[in-house]
DNA sequence: CGACAAAGTCAACAAGCGTTTACAAAGGAA
DNA sequence: TTCCTTTGTAAACGCTTGTTGACTTTGTCG
């Protein structure tokens, strides 16, 4: 091997990944991702095959739930909205679920992804912690209040001055809990 | 006046306002607009000065909160979700709100547009039904909400199957309701 | 060393975009 | 009817986009 190709395919998705959780899909160009990568453009041609499939190799999700198992039940909500505060304001400033949230918008692909997220991985946490009863029903509810909070702080740009972190670990947990536990009519 | 311009001017912001709300700004073109509305691209240009001019002309949002003086206080936040559910089904297909939530992830004036939105219409609202005390972040907290309901549903997808209406209203309504009068830490 | 495949560059492409400019149709006022 | 402003069209502009194919560089192996 010259010129380790892998190393350069690592940095493409690093960068592609920063860009698209910026601005998106659309706005994002493949001459930018390239630019910031320090390679050419063409590059993003060869190894992924065009700017759809790139897309779609720098998009897996994990949401990475935290082990519930040692948490009261009662505090199951503010625990789960905590993690998702750490995950977002910690290092990995460039979070996919971020990228997803941003690029569903005006792509399907992307609308899809996260669908399948919520069933799947959701889905299988709010069995787990709350029985199988149900369980479509309130993990949608529980992504309506999750994908609103990230969507009114990372796309509408809402601040702490608007809600506070902690603020909003106490309330909205609060909601998270019923969404997991309350009787659903 | 010859061949009503005014009429033209209405069937380019009513077809601008259907394309926005189905693909947001970017995926939008001037063209797909001027060939709905049936005219001239150029029109475009000569009655509103470009693409940004008309998409601002557009979405003028007006969330016509219902009269809740007749609601029992702990009804109103299932009074609110209803209402928002009526409006986002109702024959307004190109609901402007929903314009807003899609073009907003990629387009800073139309964010923008949303934080206004909040501050004035929603932080009104609460202040009259809950007081003046720590408006922002109730308005900021009852936003996370319904606008994740709206993304999830509008433009995640997510169904009835996912989240009935009667169940939304119910649990979510209770959520708004809470973060209307339930003290804050 | 010399060959050769891998890694990367370069320049151009076709297509689509928003916008502009020049021109044609239309209708009311004189 | 004749003129002239308003309303609309046609065609092209300049630019950016994703993508392609031919070319050059680089490192390794026989």
């Amino acid at each position: 091997m010259a010129r380790d190709a892998q190393a350069t395919r690592e940095r493409l998705v690093a960068s592609a990944r920063k860009a698209f959780s910026e601005r998106g899909f659309e706005r994002t160009t493949v001459r930018e991702i390239a630019a910031e990568a320090g390679v050419n453009p063409a590059l993003i041609n060869r190894y992924f095959g065009g700017k759809e499939q790139l897309f779609a190799e720098t998009v897996s999700i994990d949401l990475a739930f935290p082990d519930l198992s040692g948490v009261a039940r009662d505090r199951i909500g503010h625990a789960l909205v905590e993690h998702f505060f750490r995950r977002w304001e910690g290092d990995t400033q460039d979070d996919l679920l971020r990228v997803l949230i941003r690029t569903a918008a005006t792509n399907d692909e992307a609308a899809s992804r996260i669908r399948g997220v919520l069933a799947e991985q959701v889905g299988m946490m709010v069995a787990r912690v709350a029985g199988t009863a149900r369980v479509r029903e309130r993990a949608s509810l529980i992504a309506t209040q999750i994908l609103g909070l990230a969507y009114a702080r990372y796309v509408i740009g809402l601040s702490d001055g608007d809600v506070a972190p902690e603020v909003a670990i106490a309330m909205i947990g609060g909601t998270v809990q019923r969404y997991l536990f309350d009787e659903l009519p």
